[in-house]
DNA sequence: TGTACATCAGTGAACGCGCGTTCACTGATGTAC
DNA sequence: TGTACATCAGTGAACGCGCGTTCACTGATGTAC
């Protein structure tokens, strides 16, 4: 194929890669699809870094060049996901409530998740990855204690907004836990449902984070 | 020493175990206190498993049979806690708002956890113990886990209490999920202070969860 | 109280497994002139 | 446009490590009579 013009976001022409760089991220992406496909078909406990290397028709050694562990290729689509909802609480306008802030970040950022997963692996096999994930334990421990590393970092992004020492206040920290124990709680429930679209894991997301006024207000009325 | 009259809550006298059952009793306790001594002492990655059969001065083998993993010995005081706030929310008066509900199970079991554990090794080595949790990446991960096994449990127990069903209302899991965020943010915080006392983990916990309202309610004053 | 047998905690040694590392090496791509 | 050299992605084979398992066995505790 042709070059094609590409541009960065400031409209600076990008110098094309040579052929020894796109030869490496062909090489990458060839073995993140492939982590991902095998994890998905067989379970990620039952599939070996050699299997990945196999498949991608490298050697293990060369696996082991391009990501520091199996646990890095299984999360590398997610910290691409994570990177995009950050920069989306950086861009929040500083007038708004906080909570409103994450729930607004999300809905954004959801909206171009979509396409840069694209240019990586396809969405749909992410998302059924997602629910492998939730299924197994190493996996949903280390997908816990990474969410909890992005809580920290979103929260000192809310201190900085609001002028606030993250340390002195414990607002910062708590906002951030709050929102991110109903995300997670709405993951759980979207991955041991039926429709593994992106759509209803939205949808549920909106609709639970509705549920934290009710959910914490006095006694609930029987309905 | 001499046979003492143990009786159980409902004032039965409990049989005495024979010496085969107290000497595999006492065989777990010196396990559990040699891993935990280790685990504080070294580091947990830093001991395997053959560290703590030799100063328990037993065999692998032996380790095994009491612990299926590691992980299990690591987890096997939690567990005990967990049980105990469990009871505590089942114990709660029905009529008490959940979040209270949450609050009070909380402050009560944290009262009859702390001689529970005495029983079984030092209270001053688990807490030592749950700082090693919380820096230790992989241990960490397993307890963010099984938090989360404990929060669908606990929703369950807040959802009967209301008479609702856990997977049409979305309340008891999101107040439930709100409740241990804040908890966990507090662990954090707590581990990584001066001051290792189960008074201070007390005390950020209330204070912590006093914050909620503000941290959600519109946008913040600043100071 | 004593004997014969059953149960079962603990042993020791060896093993399978997969992750992640180390080594010296090859050959394709990139660059300087 | 061509040559000489530098860089560096990928190789293959071997290894260290610790977890958890398997095996056939020993000897202390428990029980039946």
């Amino acid at each position: 194929m042709a070059d094609t013009a590409v541009t960065a976001g400031n409209g600076q022409p990008v110098p094309r890669p040579g052929l020894r760089e796109r030869k490496k991220q062909r090489t990458r992406d060839t073995l993140l699809r492939s982590a991902l496909e095998l994890f998905t078909e067989q379970g990620y406990e039952a599939t070996t870094v050699d299997d990945i290397a196999d498949a991608a028709e490298v050697s293990q050694r060369t696996f082991f060049r391009y990501f520091a562990s199996k646990e890095e290729a299984a999360f590398f689509v997610s910290r691409l996901a994570e990177s995009h909802f950050v920069d989306a609480v950086r861009r929040r306008p500083p007038g708004e409530a906080p909570l409103d802030a994450l729930r607004q970040s999300l809905v954004e950022s959801w909206d171009t998740i979509g396409e840069a997963i694209e240019q990586l692996v396809p969405l749909e096999l992410h998302m059924r990855f997602y629910r492998v994930i939730e299924s197994t334990p190493a996996l949903l421990a280390a997908h816990l204690r990474r969410a909890t590393e992005l809580e920290e970092r979103i929260a000192r992004v809310i201190a900085d907004r609001e002028h606030l020492d993250v340390d002195a206040d414990p607002r910062p920290r708590v906002v951030v836990a709050v929102f991110g124990a109903v995300i997670r709680v709405t993951e759980r429930i979207w991955s041991a449902g039926d429709d593994v679209s992106l759509a209803a894991l939205r949808q549920l997301n909106t609709a639970y984070l509705d549920q934290v006024e009710p959910a914490l207000t006095g006694s609930w009325r029987t309905d």
